[in-house]
DNA sequence: GCCAACGTTGGC
DNA sequence: GCCAACGTTGGC
């Protein structure tokens, strides 16, 4: 079982429309190391959402249910997708400047490297997260 | 809206 | 293969 975060704008595709549609596809990933990382994640991986640009914030956690393929709005190009379908939401959504000031969240990518848009997680580091949304798991 | 950080492209 | 120029992302 490996760990995830991926990010989204929340007015372009929210944790709340994830909800509501139940399964979608996580596709569009334009970043050699995204993809990479898309291509890693196995069925069953739990997926940190995080929303970018407008909150700031991680606010819920969504699963893999569908294993990579390649990306069908990729019109040239080697790109995959993935299909992710919600979990549950945070209680509390965790903010950056709280994962910002965690002692044991400094190495996460989304510190050091804004940029990428699907990152690993280590299990401390979910569990940190998660416990910050006083979320049981 | 600005700008820093990063990735990609293209000239040499 | 280097590196400058450019485009994009994302925090502020």
């Amino acid at each position: 079982m490996q760990y995830w975060l991926v990010k989204s704008e929340p007015d372009v595709y929210s944790f709340e429309q994830l909800a509501t549609d139940g399964k979608t596809r996580w596709d569009g990933v334009r970043n050699y190391q995204a993809r990479n990382n898309l291509r890693a994640m196995k069925t069953g991986d739990l997926c940190l959402y995080y929303h970018s640009n407008i909150g700031l914030e991680v606010v819920g956690i969504a699963k893999v249910v569908k294993e990579h393929y390649p990306d069908p709005t990729a019109e040239k190009g080697d790109w995959s997708a993935v299909d992710l379908a919600p979990v549950k939401p945070l209680a509390q959504p965790v903010t950056l400047s709280e994962i910002k000031k965690h002692p044991a969240l400094q190495q996460l990518l989304l510190v050091r490297n804004a940029r990428l848009s699907v990152m690993p997680v280590s299990f401390d580091e979910f569990s940190v997260i998660v416990q910050m949304g006083e979320t049981q798991l």
